[in-house]
DNA sequence: GCAATATTTAGATATTTGTCTAATTATCTA
DNA sequence: TAGATAATTAGACAAATATCTAAATATTGC
């Protein structure tokens, strides 16, 4: 778990804002582009930083690729914050 | 409350280490210097983005600052990852 | 195979950001 | 008040990054 991609990539707006339109379900590279006023390289740049942190998986289906959330990763940031705010329950580190 | 500033202010590995040490107690900036190989100023300028986020609180004692975590930004902080990953329980809004 | 569509990759550029040195401000103590 | 110590601010600079246009890759359907 690359702690540094993670929080790297939740910190900038766009990206943010692609993973709350993933919230409903999984969406085609251009489905989500369409909310965006950036080009569709710039967006594709941001899933790249999205992948590399492991937030979005993705499926190729025909000509369009699928991106969905990758939920499971929550565990993970949620640890990262109890162990950076402690007092609150958990203990454990791993930096 | 500034997602934002909050988001990048956690991005930089040097941000979160100094959240790190203050988890045992306020310290002074200098104290939290010791442990990194950047100078004052440098450091200075990253208490500065940590207090812009709120993160961190400061009081003047004497000569020194005393830098303490503000613990009640967690709760904001864990809102924002549920509003970022739902469907683990809680459903609000407001991004 | 070829044209059309979807997406990514390459390369360039402007902005942001982390770091430094030097200078400034605030406080203490002699 | 002068000197020492703690910390911040100002200004400069290099590295990282968000964006763009243009070109490349993958897939579909004729």
């Amino acid at each position: 778990m690359k702690q540094q991609e993670v929080f790297k990539a939740m910190a900038d707006p766009t990206r943010r804002a692609i993973l709350k339109r993933l919230q409903d379900g999984a969406l085609t590279a251009g489905e989500i582009g369409e909310t965006f006023d950036i080009t569709a390289a710039s967006l594709s740049h941001h899933f790249a930083v999205l992948k590399r942190a492991d937030l979005v998986r993705t499926e190729r289906r025909g000509q369009f690729i699928v991106y969905s959330l990758n939920s499971t990763v929550f565990e993970d940031l949620a640890r990262m914050l109890f162990d950076l705010f402690p007092g609150r329950g958990r203990s454990g580190d791993q930096s």
